[in-house]
DNA sequence: TAATAATTGCAAATGATAAGCATTAGCGAT
DNA sequence: ATCGCTAATGCTTATCATTTGCAATTATTA
């Protein structure tokens, strides 16, 4: 089983090769983004982290979120809302299907979009950085409210 | 060939069925998105427009957009901007490539996506009502700018 | 054509994110 | 352990996209 002090170590590599430092408050914003994975937007990390560390600022929770991305740390989901949403750089590919009715979302693996990626890449002579794919519906739960 | 006034007519209807009315700035927002076909944003929309309606405003734009996307007939997109794109509702269902070096969008066609959607509708138990896929990366033209 | 209800334009409000700047704190070398 | 350099933080204020309240204006329908 990997300790956090471990993963604290990698993590501290992965920022120090890049010319930056493993603070405080970056360890807690990984810790939240990975432990509770959900999928939380940028206010969710802020709240959920200022019970360990009430003078955080949101600024911070912004700036590092953008580090983390960059890093290829964390990736940042565009559902259709105003507003992000962040994970932890899944190891497996996968995609979101969100309930219009709960606003429950589900992930999914599906060797489709691989596929969909190289055809596409072909056919329009694009170098293919990144595949998203959004789903909206109704969960079963939810179906079964709406007549 | 259809005219203007056709369209207009029925354009006319589908907001009147909805209580709604047809109106000089509602005609002319409609008419941009469909003439330019691009994958306008609000703002681009706000610009064209007043290009011939001096005094139109900036929220009429937005709840024109609104309304139109609750009614069918406009399509909501959502690239990893802060800001939203909208287009007519197309016809065949299509997906989007975006290039990270000049912004150009280009649209394609994927029948992959619909087996896609079955087979997690099927696995998860939802009623899946609409699917974006959106991918990422560099077209030719850029390609070659990097090195 | 008059009544009424939807729509508009404007201004001010909100929500999400970024930026400026003085202060604080990592961390590599002593 | 401590020093110094520089990145990172916490404030506050700015910016950008979008929404809302309200009084004045228009499209419909009788």
């Amino acid at each position: 089983m990997v300790t956090k002090k471990q993963t604290l170590k990698i993590d501290r590599k992965r920022l120090s090769s890049a010319g930056l430092r493993m603070t405080n408050q970056r360890a807690l914003i990984l810790e939240i983004i990975r432990h509770r994975h959900g999928h939380l937007d940028a206010d969710e990390v802020y709240r959920q982290a200022r019970e360990k560390q009430p003078r955080l600022s949101l600024s911070t929770v912004y700036r590092t979120l953008r580090r983390l991305k960059e890093l290829g740390l964390v990736e940042e989901l565009h559902f259709a809302e105003a507003h992000h949403h962040y994970e932890v750089k899944p190891s497996a590919e996968h995609h979101h299907l969100v309930c219009l009715g709960c606003g429950k979302i589900v992930e999914f693996e599906c060797s489709l979009s691989q596929e969909m990626r190289k055809e596409i890449a072909g056919k329009k002579g694009f170098e293919v950085t990144g595949v998203e794919v959004h789903m909206t519906g109704y969960c079963s739960k939810c179906r079964q409210g709406r007549e």
